[in-house]
DNA sequence: GCAATAAGAGAAAACGTTTTCCCAACTAGG
DNA sequence: CCTAGTTGGGAAAACGTTTTCTCTTATTGC
């Protein structure tokens, strides 16, 4: 019965340094020495048994290695974001600066499930990771995990810190002053302020810095529509603000690239020219979106592959064994301009 | 000097089998056959060990276990999707038939740079995965990476696998027919098909699938409309296909989300509405988009968290010795029905 | 020519497990 | 009472490295 299996793939052992020591004539110690630049022998003697390895294809084994050192060179990287906007462009950040250090990341799902979340954290420990990054999609949401207490060093990345943690956020309120003000130099004086539900954190932090912003510039503050992160809403919010007897703004700036879409869309469809009449501003800059509105969205952007590589680096020093102090720190957000605000009377620009 | 920084978190060592041992006053060997379920002794040795090492809060270490066994339990997954549409589904379904196995994943973003992917190859191999599932955004084209020759099985999943490897991809040509098929069901008697590039292998393969769909059903094959994958092409192809004398389609098959997205915009901005006058359906079903649009999208979905399940699932039986027959392995889509097609004229529905 | 030093290389311990083999102490059978 | 078998448990090897220590041989200084 044996047969006419299909053929199974035969994998033959690794080579391992025994191997490469036999070989060259030498013993496993001086082997390794020769390897690792360590210990004292004849340029010859070295040269011969790196030409040994070389030709054998050796690769030490990291985990005998790891186990030695008691540094296995692995990251467990948790996440709940299956969604994927916020996640992806941080999870590339922290990868970028973690596989130049021969740090690989295991990247660890743990939905919203504290089963799973408990299940990853163990399967991480007892794998031996020199750290772990939490990741979330909100920054005002705990992970279903336990991280407070663990035996290794801990970042949090964008999403909610326990008490003396080190952790890396966007700066939305930055984010918000960003755009208001780009609205202000730009001549625009009816801003508004159409953002997602109020049980997000960063609606407040935003609005609250859109409040100040125009009271810092002179300017009316017209309340904050809450609402929800959807296109439909946008087109909704645009009703409320656009039907009515009194003065219209002339420049809205959105909670995210979505509401954007919604506004830029229902703007069009009432016959209002985006940037001409209304200036729109979004939040995210999530490509996909803010390239594919009419026109172009300029929006800001989180900057959360840098925040990754800031998180990335960071949770080295610390299993490098330098102190960080404990606390939050914020990022700047940065605007990216395309064409829905038009552009500055003067020399400054706004493509 | 060093009095004020901030107090180094202490990382006390974790706990060995040694410590569990020298506490319930027995050998290594005998803990650790008492743990394992492994040899003999008394019930009453065989609990106490437990107890100590459950107070003790030992968990082995896996590093060592792993040394031992030659199985890592472990396993690297290869992406060059940074956008993340394709395969952050596909990543969760591998993730989620994995963790249950008690292996951990990898993630390895090798973007479109060989060095990048040599560098984690080997990492990963050095890691001692067991197994490496190969992911990219694109069916037809191969990873920067040279899988061929591993000493561990490899996985092939929406990527462009070597020849002999195990792969697994969407049936888009299944899909295709899906679309029109149902369109058919529908009553639609003119139905077009506006999608992506010559350059993708997938538009092919759809585009053949839809004039076979189409003759099989007796209806007239307009020549698909090539573009790219944008909201953009979706609003050209609607005035291409509109702005006639001769008769116009009832009915739009899209490429993808986005082109489907701008059909119907364009749609209704001609004043044609979505489904009565034309039914359209998407492909990929983004649901971010595929929820946006008005009415919402009717979308062919590839089922890439299952196809990601079978991939993990697979990998998991070659690791484990059992061979798997060569050859790429086409998994079926499904179609997600919204609004964007009307319903049947009798008892099935579209809803 | 002899001690002191340096150079080159190997033996062995260590990392934390698992597993095979072995040994002592019982138990049962005659 | 003596042997054969069973039971409970430990010693040691193994996984593949790195590192410390030791040993032999060559070189130098006087």
């Amino acid at each position: 019965m044996a047969s006419d299996v299909p053929p199974v793939p035969v994998f033959p052992k690794p080579v391992t340094l025994r191997d490469v020591a036999a070989q060259a004539g030498v013993s496993v110690a001086t082997a390794s020495k020769a390897l690792n630049d360590q210990g004292r022998m004849t340029a010859e003697t070295r040269e011969r048994i790196r030409d040994t390895a070389r030709s054998l294809g050796f690769r030490p084994n990291s985990l005998a290695q790891s186990l030695l050192r008691r540094r296995s060179f692995t990251v467990g990287l948790l996440t709940n974001d299956t969604y994927g906007r916020f996640s992806l462009p941080l999870m590339s950040g922290i990868s970028d600066s973690l596989v130049d250090a021969g740090v690989s990341v295991f990247l660890c799902n743990v939905e919203e499930d504290p089963r799973l979340g408990q299940l990853h954290v163990e399967a991480m420990l007892d794998k031996r990771v020199d750290g772990i990054i939490a990741t979330g999609k909100r920054i005002d949401r705990h992970l279903p995990v336990d991280l407070s207490s663990l035996r290794i060093p801990v970042i949090y990345a964008f999403t909610q810190p326990d008490p003396d943690a080190v952790a890396f956020v966007s700066d939305d309120a930055g984010g918000a002053w960003l755009a208001v003000e780009h609205f202000c130099r730009l001549g625009r004086k009816r801003i508004a302020h159409v953002t997602g539900p109020a049980s997000f954190a960063v609606v407040h932090e935003r609005a609250q810095a859109y409040r100040a912003t125009l009271i810092e510039n002179g300017l009316p503050v017209i309340e904050p529509l809450l609402g929800t992160w959807s296109e439909a809403w946008g087109h909704e919010a645009v009703a409320k603000l656009f039907d009515t007897n009194g003065e219209r703004p002339d420049a809205v700036f959105c909670g995210n690239d979505q509401i954007a879409r919604g506004v830029i869309d229902a703007l069009r469809e009432r016959g209002l020219g985006v940037p001409n009449d209304v200036g729109v501003i979004g939040f995210d800059n999530w490509e996909i979106v803010a390239e594919a509105t009419r026109p172009p969205l300029t929006s800001v952007d989180m900057n959360l592959a840098a925040l990754g590589r800031e998180a990335g680096l960071t949770l080295l020093s610390l299993v490098g064994g330098k102190p960080a102090t404990p606390g939050i720190r914020k990022l700047p957000c940065r605007l990216v301009m395309r064409q829905s605000c038009g552009r500055l009377p003067d020399d400054e620009k706004d493509g």
